[in-house]
DNA sequence: TGCTATGTTCGGCTGTGCAGAACCCAGTTC
DNA sequence: GAACTGGGTTCTGCACAGCCGAACATAGCA
C-alpha cells in the first residue's frame, strides 16, 4: 500500500543500466547505440554524435557502429557518413510481430475499421495496464500521425489506455497511477485521480473511451477494450483522427464502430483455439 | 567485367564473421543470438539451445540473453524459460521502416491493389538487383503466406526479382547470376541462363513478370517494376496468391492491375520532391 | 592558411567478458 | 524414492578483448 518504503529494488535500475550483474557492457552499449540512432532525426546521426550521447570515446562508438553495420543493423548513408537503422531491424521487427499473434489477428479488423471511418486505426495490448500498440493501419488520407509501434504509452492520456483502465479495479488503477503519476501532455490532460475516476466511470457507461486532445493537441481518439476467451482484458482497439468539432452523434457512431471492431477482435481471439497470445 | 579475378576482397567475409578488425566480439555474438531466436520455431528457444548454436558456453549465452532481455530485445516466456523476440525489436523495426520512405509511400497503393485483387501485395526495393521486400499488405482471406520483410530474396525465383532483372542490361544480369547462381526451388524454377533471358524478354514484352510456382509450389505471383524520377529502376510491386489455374485473361487483368499500381508508385516517388528514397 | 569539425587508425593498459565447474530444480524412469 | 538427465543459475579466476587516448587524415569554413 504505502509507497515511501519500497524495499530497495529500485536501486540498480535507477539509470538506464539495469545491470543485474550478468549484463555484458559492450552489448548494452551497442543496444543503446540502436536506441540512439532510432531517436535521431530523419537525416541520420554521425559517429561523433553517438559517442557524445553514449558518453564514450569516438573510437569505441566507431567500433560498435562498424559491428552493427556489418550485420545490417545500421546502414551508412553518404555523404558525411551518417547512420540509419538497417534492414536487419526491419526483418527482426517483422519477425517479432509474429510473436504477438494478436497483432496479425487484429489486422483485418483494423483494416475494415479504417475503411469504415477513414481514420488511422491501431490495436494495443495491455502490459500491466499500460497500452503497447502492436498493430496499425494508417488512414488513407494524407495526414500522417507519427504513431510508433512497440512503445509503452501513458495509460491516462491515450484512449486505448483509458479503455483498459476502465476495466480494472479501482485499487489496481490507483496502484498504477502511484507508479506513473498523471503527467500533463496538453492543457486537456487529466491530472487528478478523481477526474480520472469520473472519466473511467463515463467510459464504462458508454462502452468506449474518448481522448479529446488529452495526449496531443488537435488529435481526437476513440477506443474500446477487447478480452480473451476467459474474459480477461488483453488490449484495446483505437481510431485516431484530427479534432474537428465532431458532433455528439458522429462521436457516438464512431464509438460504436470501434466497439464493434473490439468485439470482433474478442471473438477472433477466443476463436483462435491456440492459447498463447501471450502478454 | 571478368569475375574470376576479384582482387581479394572476399577473404575476411568468408564465414558469418566479417570481422573487419573493428568488430567487437560480444556484440556480434549478441546479434547472432537475435538471429538465432528469430530463426527459432514459434514456441521459442532455450538458453541451452542458443549456447549450442552459438558454440559458446551456457553461461556466456546466459549473460547475453539476460542483457538482451533487460533491454526488451528478447522476452522470457514461462514455463521452461523460453525466449522470443521482444518489444524493442517491434519498436525499432517500425522505426527502421520509416528510414525507407518508399515503404510508406507504397502502402496506400498496396492496400488498394490488395482490395482490388484480393491478394497479398508487397513492394520490394532493388538491392543491386536483389529484391528486398519492405512493405506488405496481407490478403483479407484466411490463407497466410509467410512473407518476411527485410530479407534479400533470390532474383530469379520471385516475380519481383524478375521484374527488376528485366530492366537491367544483359551484362548486369549475367554478372548477377554469376554471383548467385540459379538454385532450384521447385520443379518449375528457371535454372539456365538462356531460359532466364527468354523469360525476361517475355516480361519486357508484356510489361509484368510472372512467377508460376517457381519459388514455392502452389504459389502464383505477378510483379511490375517501378522507377524513380530519373527513370532508374528502384523496385517492384507484386501480388501473390495460390495457384488455381487462372485463365490467360485473368492473368492478364491481374498483370495490368499490378502494372497500374507500379506506375502509381513511380508517380508518387517522383512526386515526393524529397530526393532520398535511398538504396 | 589556419581552425574546427568530422572519420579513421593504432597501441597499450585494464577490466571485463569468457569458460568451466558447481549448484539448483523439475521431470523421467526404474 | 533414488538415480539420472535435461534444463537454468551462480560463482571464480584468467587471458585477452574492448576500451581510451592520442595521433593522423580529411573536409568545410572563415
Amino acid at each position: 500500500m504505502s509507497t515511501q518504503a519500497g524495499v530497495e529494488p529500485t536501486d540498480a535500475e535507477s539509470s538506464v543500466g539495469a545491470r543485474d550483474r550478468y549484463t555484458v557492457g559492450s552489448v548494452a552499449r551497442a543496444l543503446t547505440v540502436l536506441d540512439t540512432v532510432a531517436a535521431a532525426p530523419d537525416e541520420g546521426i554521425t559517429v561523433s554524435e553517438i559517442a557524445r550521447t553514449l558518453g564514450t570515446s569516438k573510437s569505441t562508438a566507431f567500433s560498435l557502429v562498424r559491428t552493427l553495420v556489418s550485420r545490417g543493423f545500421l546502414r551508412e548513408v553518404h555523404p558525411g557518413p551518417r547512420y540509419h537503422l538497417g534492414m536487419a531491424l526491419v526483418r527482426l521487427g517483422d519477425e517479432a510481430t509474429r510473436g504477438f499473434p494478436l497483432g496479425r489477428v487484429c489486422e483485418p479488423v483494423l483494416l475494415q475499421l479504417s475503411r469504415d471511418t477513414g481514420l488511422t486505426t491501431r490495436a494495443a495490448i495491455s502490459d500491466h495496464g499500460y497500452p503497447i500498440f502492436i498493430a496499425r493501419v494508417d488512414s488513407p488520407g494524407a495526414i500522417r500521425f507519427h504513431t510508433a509501434l512497440g512503445v509503452r504509452e501513458l495509460p491516462h492520456t491515450s484512449s486505448a489506455g483509458k479503455a483498459i483502465l476502465s476495466q480494472m479495479s479501482r485499487g489496481d488503477v490507483e496502484a498504477l497511477i502511484q507508479d506513473t503519476g498523471l503527467p500533463r501532455r496538453t492543457r486537456k490532460t487529466i491530472t487528478t485521480l478523481t477526474d480520472l475516476e469520473l472519466d473511467l466511470e463515463a467510459t464504462r457507461r458508454r462502452g468506449y473511451a474518448i481522448d479529446d486532445e488529452e495526449d496531443v493537441e488537435g488529435v481526437f481518439c476513440v477506443a474500446a477494450h477487447f478480452v480473451d476467451r476467459n474474459g480477461k482484458v488483453t488490449g484495446a482497439v483505437s481510431a485516431t483522427g484530427i479534432k474537428l468539432d465532431q458532433s455528439a452523434r458522429q462521436i457516438e457512431e464512431l464509438g460504436h464502430a470501434v466497439q464493434r471492431a473490439a468485439n470482433a477482435v474478442s471473438a477472433l481471439v477466443s476463436d483462435s483455439g491456440r492459447r498463447g497470445l501471450m502478454l
